[in-house]
Formats: structure tokens, sequence, C-alpha cells
DNA sequence: TTGTATTTTTGTAATGATTTCAAATATGTA
DNA sequence: TACATATTTGAAATCATTACAAAAATACAA
């Protein structure tokens, strides 16, 4: 469940509780995360944010996501062997790929939270459960 | 647990099954598959290789390996940001990988099994659980 | 066995994602 | 305003992967 802070923290707050002094850019690319919640690829932020700020350049958007990032406001994912995607929403939650159309959605089951035990000797500071099939849409279109 | 089929199954036998010609760079690469369980890299398999096979060449792993994850014989992980890693070992099991030195393990943690349900209207037919953090070895240096 | 068709391997070139880097721009501060 | 610092930018470099066509190996029929 998400508490009242994550579901009304803006763009803004969240750069500013993350250490990330918000410039234009960087709101503009936080924002698209939280609004659009794809878990796009560079590109896919890049070709959506282009058409409203002409200068921003690719090398900015791949900046900018490390930096995110690396500060804790937003997630990487692995999940799309082709392209590194990107999610806002970090709080532990599974994820879903087609296989047929390559979207990549929130599902709806609890992943095991492994955080601060360890396994095998091994110091967990978080995991992922990726899932594959394919989307209720390419479902029906293979029927 | 394995099965005794599973442990004895050797390389040739498994290519066999999946319908594969064992050629000599096929039953190389699958042989070193499922005797270096390190989930190795594209590069890794080929630079271990290289040595006594001088003819061999990337593009044959690389086409090798497309082979043998199409075909069953191997599955494909995206554990690593960088790198595309590949196992023999296809019976579901959970990946650790270590944010030092990148190395990849077994953990002894049972994923959840998803495939043949829906969740949210999903058809689902695989999933990885993907656990990071570090290693013994690892965590020990870091003290 | 020989010749021919098919499969597999190989090396090179092309592609595509990502990183590097240094110059240009914007911002914060005295 | 003037200067120092932070950020953005675009071009070039890098690295993994794929495409492709020629060469080599193998299968198979005569």
């Amino acid at each position: 469940m998400q508490n009242k802070k994550d579901i009304n923290e803006s763009g803004q707050e969240r750069l500013m509780r993350c250490g990330i002094r918000p410039s234009v850019q960087r709101l503009a690319i936080m924002n698209y995360l939280m609004e659009n919640r794809i878990h796009p690829t560079v590109d896919q932020i890049f070709s959506d944010l282009y058409p409203t700020m002409p200068t921003l350049s690719r090398t900015t958007v791949y900046n900018t996501l490390k930096l995110l990032v690396d500060s804790g406001a937003a997630i990487i994912l692995t999940i799309d062997e082709k392209n590194t995607r990107f999610d806002a929403e970090i709080k532990p939650h599974t994820h879903f790929m087609c296989n047929q159309c390559g979207s990549v959605t929130d599902l709806n089951i609890n992943p095991p939270i492994l955080k601060g035990n360890y396994i095998d000797d091994c110091e967990i500071l978080n995991s992922e459960l990726y899932v594959y099939g394919y989307c209720p849409e390419c479902k029906k279109k293979r029927n």
C-alpha cells in the first residue's frame, strides 16, 4: 500500500528529498517518470520530452537517470534484454514484460522481501522479481 | 532438488534432447556452460574456450547461445546490466549478483513458481528472481 | 567414393546503446 | 555585476550485439 506522502509527493519534492537540485531538465525527467508509469527506456523519455524541450540532449537524459538511480529517486529495471528501463516507483513490487509487445507493467503480486537478510552469507541489499509471458491484449490476439 | 537424469545428463545428451546437432563448437559451449556454473558472459565463454579452439569465432558463440536459449537448453540472465549472462541450469532457482565484484551465483532460496498461472489477466510463462548485495568475500573486505 | 546440397562457422562490417569529454550555457553567490 | 561552480550539450569514442556473405564442414544421394 502507498501512503499519502508517496502518493502526493511531487517531482520537485522527490528531487529535493533525494538531494538533487531541480534543474528544468531534471524536473521534467522526474515528472515524466512519476506521471508515466510505463517503465520507459531512455529513448522513450527523450522522444516524449523533446517536442516540448527542443534543446534537450540525449546525454542529459542519460546523466539525469544515472543521478536519479544513484540517489534513490528511481530504480533501474533490467527486465528487458534490449533496453534499460526506469521506474519512479521505488517501493518493492513485481514487474511483468509481455513477450509479444514488449510492454512492461506492474504485477499485483508481492515479491519476497529479502533486504536486510543474509542468505548463503550474502548480504542482501535489494531484489527484483521479473515475470514474463503474454499481456491480456496480446493473449487475446493470439487466440 | 535435481533428479539423476539432470545430474548425469552430458552436454551431448542435452543438445540431442533439445534437437540441436552437436557440432564441435556447440558441444564445447554446452559443456562449458554445464561444467562452469558461473553464469558467464559471452566474452568469458569465448576467452576461456579460445586457447583450446583457436579458430573459434565470437559470432559462433553468439549464434550458439541464441540456439541454446531458443531451444531450451540454457537460459538467459538479465541480472547484470552490463552483459548478458547464460546458465545451463534450467530449473527455476534464484540468482545473486555482488554489487562489488560483479560475480553471479545461485542463491539457496526458492523463487515463487508462477508459471502456468494468470495474474492480472497476464499469462505467465516464466519468471526470474534477482537478488543484489555483497557476496561473502566482498562483505569481509568492506569491514 | 564422388559430387552436390545443406548446415555451420567464420571474419568483417554495420548497428545501436551507452559513455566520454570538452566546450557552451546556466545558475548561485559574493 | 563578476566570478566560481554546476549543468547541459553535441560530437566522438566505446562496447556489445547483429547482419551478412564467403568459406568450411557435413550429410546424403548416385
